[in-house]
Parts: C-alpha cells; structure tokens; sequence
DNA sequence: GAAAGTCTGTTGTTTAAGCCACATTTTTAT
DNA sequence: ATAAAAATGTGGCTTAAACAACAGACTTTC
C-alpha cells in the first residue's frame, strides 16, 4: 500500500509523509485482503485493531440467535471501522464486521499510541485525528437511530431517503443497499418494505428502479 | 464548583489540580443552573459547549413534527453531552437536550482545544480523555441500537432490562426511566408496554413495582 | 445461450402493535 | 387531610407490519 494513497485520509490529515510511515510501522500496520461475504470480526470477540477500508466496502451487522441481522452501519472505501473497540480493548464487539465485497482493509493497533508518549510526534496528530473519526461516527450512529425511530415502514423510508438526498445535494441518487440490505439497516421486513416502495411509487412520490432513487417534490 | 468535585471525572483523568484549574480556565467553562423540564439545547442549532452534568440528569431526545418523541439517552451526573457537536461546531444538532431535573451543568468550550497547542500541557491530557468518552458515547449509541432492533415490544424490554442487569451485576435493579421515559427509549407506545409489561409479570419472568425490578430465571 | 442462482415484487393470512377512552394508583400541592 | 394532578394499567377496536409461499426479473457462470 501506497503512503500517498493514505494522505487523503482524515486519519493522517495534516501529517508528512515521513510521519505516516512513522506512524505505520508505530502501529504495526498490516494489510489484508478479504473475500466478499466472509465475517472476519465476531461479536463477542475484542481487538486491538481499527480497520481502514481501502477497496471495497464492509457492514456492520448484527446477528441474534433466531436468525434476525441488523445493519448498523455501511464502512466504504476511505472510511474507519472498530475504531471504539480498539480504543477500549476490553470491551467485547457487540457486532459482526463482514466485507460487503472483495476487500482491502488495512489494520492499525492504535493501542501502541499510548505506548512512549512524545510530544511533537506523529501520535499527537493521530490522536487528534481519531477524534474526529470518533465524533463523525457518533453522528453517523445518530443517524440511524432516526430513521429507525420512525414507527411506519414509509416514516422510515422517507427518513432514509430524505437524509442521503441531503448529504448527496440531489432529488436522485443512488444507495448502497440492496433491498435486503436496506430492509436489515431500517429493522423492516423486506417483501413489507418492498410493498411500501411499491405504493410510494404509484402515488408519484418517489421514482426508483433498482438502487436509483428520485424524490418526487408536490 | 470545587475542583476536587472534577478530579473523580474521566475528562479530568491523570491530572493535577492546577492543570484542572488551567483547562477550566482556558477553555471558559461556565456553571448554569437549569430548571428541571426544559429544553435548554435545541435541534437545528449549533453548539460550541460540551457539557458536564454535575448534579441531576438531562435527557437527550429527539422531537419531531407530529409530537413524537424519541429519547437517545439519558446523561446523569458524572457524564457528558453534546462533546461530539462541540468538537463539529458546523453540525447542526438532530437532538434537544431537557432538564429531566434541577440540573447544575459546567460548559466548556472545547474548540479553545486547537489554539495555540503547547505540548506536554492540560491540553494533550484532555484530548486524549475526550477520546475515551467518545469511545465509551459510541458505545452507548450502539447499545440503543440492539435494544430498538427486536421488532417486539418483549423483545425490546428483555433486551434492555438485561442489560441494565449486566451493567449493575444484579439481577435486581432500579431503572432510571419512568414508563412514558422507557416507551419513548424503546420506541414502544405506552399502554401496550404496560400490558406487556403485566403479561411479563403473569408469566413469572420479571418482578416489577415503579422503578424497581427484578429478573427470575427459570 | 441454457441453467442456476440471486434479487425483487405480489398476494393473502396471521399476529401484534398502535391508539382511544377510561379506571386505578401514586404523588404533589394547598 | 383533601383535592388536584400526574403516572400507570386495562379493555377493546383498528390497522399495519410480519410471515409464508410463490412468481417474475435480472445476473452469473459454464
């Protein structure tokens, strides 16, 4: 992996490339590749890992034992996951990590940071660093606590959709979800779901096929 | 406020009385007294004040158009809110925070964190303490989550009351919500809670009076 | 390009949550 | 102590979500 690939990063912001790499070999970076589908951190497990997702994307997941999955959040490329578990290495994972697709995830034990503390260093930056990670993800975590809170299938609906037409500044766009997806991300039950698109569609107020979605204004 | 009331607090963690006083100073805190019921931060605008609940508890909810209510959290003494808006001063607020009593809350305006940084000072000890309870936010944020998750209003009273049970060690317990607090947390309606709370109690699996509950196994 | 597999949408039935009106209990105020 | 107010619980009706079974569309693979 490029260091230049990484300067971009939020996680490396205002950082020489001197100091990223500093940084790498502080944190025991290490790269993986990882097979659509497969679930490579388990809940009830801890890590000491935060993960960056290079290429591809991963979801957050939870899976209870009668079988219910509930999508907490959608990791893309650029973006940070486990971040929270491996600043609180004790706490055992509530959720499942699983790559969405083939992946590239790179892995920082960002437990070295407090390992050592001098001033100055790349550590101060990343820590200032991570809490931005920290704060955005916070949000992100609001986010969907929103448009769960919904009691209707459509109130959530709407509350999805509105909120990604926002962050995209457009009537149209396309998700990241397939309907399954979308259904375990919203707590709804899919062919449910799929009915209420279905209405929402005839009655002129939204225009979709397949992951493109067009808000219709009255 | 005496500071020997702030060193038990994790933002505080690892520092000297005058390094407390320094930060207190350098970040303009301010003590208000807020009367128990209102509304003293309000969704839509923004925040540059963190703030710490030093006695009573605040809730954090969300109100939407058609008088529905969801509370995200509740913040009790000893424990922080609006960090995150605090530290993304930008972001508008999705929450309004309440009084859920009389109220004494510190403010501290943590954007004076990124001013004029002098290493090995308060300032590095904050930011790292603040990283901790970010982490520990997420956490709570998470936590929400599963107990919303179940579609069943059992479902999401035994996710919740079990693991207030976990956090407290006991399977006997008070709760900090009264009926209409706890409907608005799980996102149930009242009366249908409250039968299933008594269908619950029929069946032998909890005990309950007001507040105070407790679970039997079988 | 046929076959297998995945994704999406449809219909109909069952079940449980929402909601209203009201009864009862508990707390607060005077 | 009594009245007023707030909190909690009950019964019954309505409605919408869950669930199961299946059909059609679209992809992928060989």
């Amino acid at each position: 992996m490029i260091s230049s690939e990484l300067q971009k990063l939020v996680l490396f912001r205002n950082m020489t490339e001197t100091e990223i790499l500093d940084a790498l070999r502080g944190l025991h970076s290490m790269e993986k590749h990882i097979k659509k589908g497969s679930i490579f951190l388990h809940a009830g497990d801890t890590t000491n890992a935060m993960g960056i997702v290079l290429e591809g994307s991963v979801t957050i997941e939870s899976n209870d034992m009668w079988g219910n999955k509930t999508i907490l959040s959608l990791v893309g490329a650029g973006q940070y996951f486990a971040e929270t578990y491996a600043l609180l290495p004790d706490e055992p994972m509530l959720v499942d990590v699983r790559a969405n697709e083939d992946c590239r995830i790179l892995f920082l034990y960002i437990g070295y940071l407090s390992e050592s503390w001098s001033s100055g260093s790349w550590k101060e930056k990343i820590l200032k660093n991570l809490l931005l990670i920290s704060s955005h993800k916070n949000l992100q975590l609001s986010g969907r606590s929103f448009h769960t809170s919904p009691k209707s299938c459509r109130g959530r609906l709407l509350s999805y959709l509105n909120s990604i037409s926002k962050q995209k500044h457009s009537l149209e766009f396309d998700i990241p979800f397939d309907r399954q997806q979308l259904a375990d991300y919203l707590n709804l039950e899919r062919t449910n779901m799929s009915k209420e698109l279905g209405k929402m569609q005839n009655e002129g107020i939204i225009i979709f096929r397949k992951n493109h979605f067009k808000l219709i204004q009255p």
